[in-house]
DNA sequence: CATGAATGAGTCTTCATTCAT
DNA sequence: TATGAATGAAGACTCATTCAT
């Protein structure tokens, strides 16, 4: 019984899950909410027992998914000893995420990008506590003479997390996927590495 | 004479213009035909003497700047003579069109990566050729033995164009200014020359 | 135990003083019948099992508070012997109606003006039964001698019964009363009877 | 050529006249903006080319008519030397302003009662301007010695309309219209006047 | 009897686009 | 060419009512 989807939490879930897929084909404005609800199978009107507006929608998912997203990246880093490895597993956690769920990373693209004012101060929050991850592995590196003390980790966060979004758009997009995402990690993070390290003696 | 604006050219450009500034300001969604139209000081209807639909605006828009932006690299990379110079330049440029033309970065920022179905062809189409510039440069250097012949060139020229991106919207968000662009720019493509450079010897 | 209100009886009663309340604050078409049900501590669905829907519920509202207002007021006017002190004694009770129980007061002066079509006949039905016990003071009055008889009693009742509820409204709205209600009723009561008044040689 | 009504006042004149109709033969909240339009013969989207909501369109509605009326009757009222005959006069132009115009005056009714908050200080205000009109007539007669110096002006101007009102309202309703308006007016007036003068000598 | 989650019909309002002038 | 008043399709959101529990 304990299958059956009907509970409350489901229905969240069940909206929130469809509205990932409707936002990632159409765009947010493109989207009716209507829709959503379709492919939630509920009723237009149950959506608005579970989210304020359309808007909170695509809130709401930002606050869920990029919370599981820090995470999970955060679980991921700490299980890497070496300091370089955890730029590796940085890179490729990020590049196959796009990989698994890769409507929720076409909303991702988009919305850290723009969204309506009132979005963008919270999206920006999460947001930076996300780059934070790197930043602090670079801080790290710092310290410990591995990386060069010139860099400027804020900066070098947001490149590398850059450089990754692209690679990982791109392959996105590319139909045919030649170049495997983990060569692209490697290849990514590899230049980062190389470009950060000292060159000790 | 000449000062009155309204020979045909000018009301094209005018409201191109205007595009800019609103599309920039609220989002191609959230902006008004009628206050791009107010905004030129034309008449709603005469957009459309100018241009098919409100699409049409944002295609023209790209059309236009994105073939300057590109016109204009080309340029001022052949102004450099050596590879690695090239690259900085490269990175220079890139960032300072985002302090120059903040309106306009915004929008290409935005519309590179989420745009209606029938425009994703053509925008990919200049996007790619604007790649190509970067990518050329490592072709090159790996001819000439700089650059390491494993790199990607394709992968590669799109991490450090959304490296870039990246910093550069950081540097427009953040209010204080704090790290200049030059510096950035220098930053960024020295991790990276360092980062792909062959190691001879 | 006598005091947990959970008694059908309770529960109808309650969600019709309920309604008076909401009704009265938001008028009929901006109240919601969660709000009722709120109001009354019951769930949404309760309010179906005690009634139709929403009109109905402003129907029954009226089918009981008209029907015991009509009793109270015949039973204060048969305290007066004087027909003429009737007069005043209507007067009164109309005026004190009103300041004893404000909401009902205003969904009657609205409802009984405009209402949905169906509603509009029960509510004259009710509302000239009201009225009848003016009219037939007049009617008394003329066959004694002592109002005049060209007057015609139907007319004056609703003039009497329209003067004292517009100078009741005003004594709501304004915020200082500086004029008592019993004054007020006096002023109308007399005008009315000295106007009416047999000038017997 | 004058005649043809495409103006933009008369469109504006032809909504108004639509939305008397329209809200007094349904109310305002069971009206629907496309039934106005449809009546008015215009699209919807052209409503708010001329009122920014519903509610303006009501609001216009009464500042235009209140405005007139409270006009036409200073005018009339003006036509008449005899203090109480200005009375009268009163009475008939307002009882036959409800036959003139049954639908607006149904609206006046209602909207004088009950309506949105922020309606309500608006309406108020015109409606006293409206009731000043008799008010400064009794205290004109006051200090002739004509009319009682101990009635008070503000509740027997409100006691008067009030009475009209209603009896016009009834006359409005009933089938039959027995009496005759004219004949309600006198009979109004009489009684108020008798009730009110000074009983000299 | 009681609940309250779910439903979905119903409407206001916006705004890209047209077209008579 | 230029105008801007007019159009009307489209969609977010509300809330009375139902019904499975």
């Amino acid at each position: 019984m304990a299958i059956v989807p009907t509970k409350a939490e489901d229905k969240h879930k069940r909206i929130l899950q469809a509205a990932i897929k409707v936002f990632a084909h159409n765009g947010f404005y493109n989207s009716k909410v209507s829709e959503i609800a379709k492919e939630a199978a509920v009723a237009d009107g149950t959506i608005y027992l579970y989210f304020k507006n359309k808007d909170d929608i695509l809130i709401s998912l930002f606050e869920e998914e990029m919370g599981k997203a820090i995470e999970n990246m955060k679980e991921e880093i700490d299980k890497e000893e070496d300091l370089l490895d955890k730029f590796k597993r940085f890179a490729i956690v990020q590049l196959n995420s796009k990989k698994e769920n890769p409507d929720l990373a076409a909303i991702m693209e988009v919305e850290l990008r723009q969204s309506s004012k009132f979005m963008k101060e919270y999206v920006n929050r999460k947001f930076i506590e996300y780059l934070k991850i790197i930043s602090s592995i670079i801080r790290e590196g710092q310290k410990g003479g591995i990386i060069k003390k010139g860099i400027n980790p804020t900066i070098v966060s947001r490149a590398f997390w850059g450089a990754l979004d692209e690679v990982a758009r791109f392959w996105v997009l590319s139909p045919k996927k030649r170049v495997s995402l983990s060569v692209s990690a490697e290849l990514i993070s590899d230049i980062f590495i190389k470009g950060m390290i000292e060159e000790s003696g």
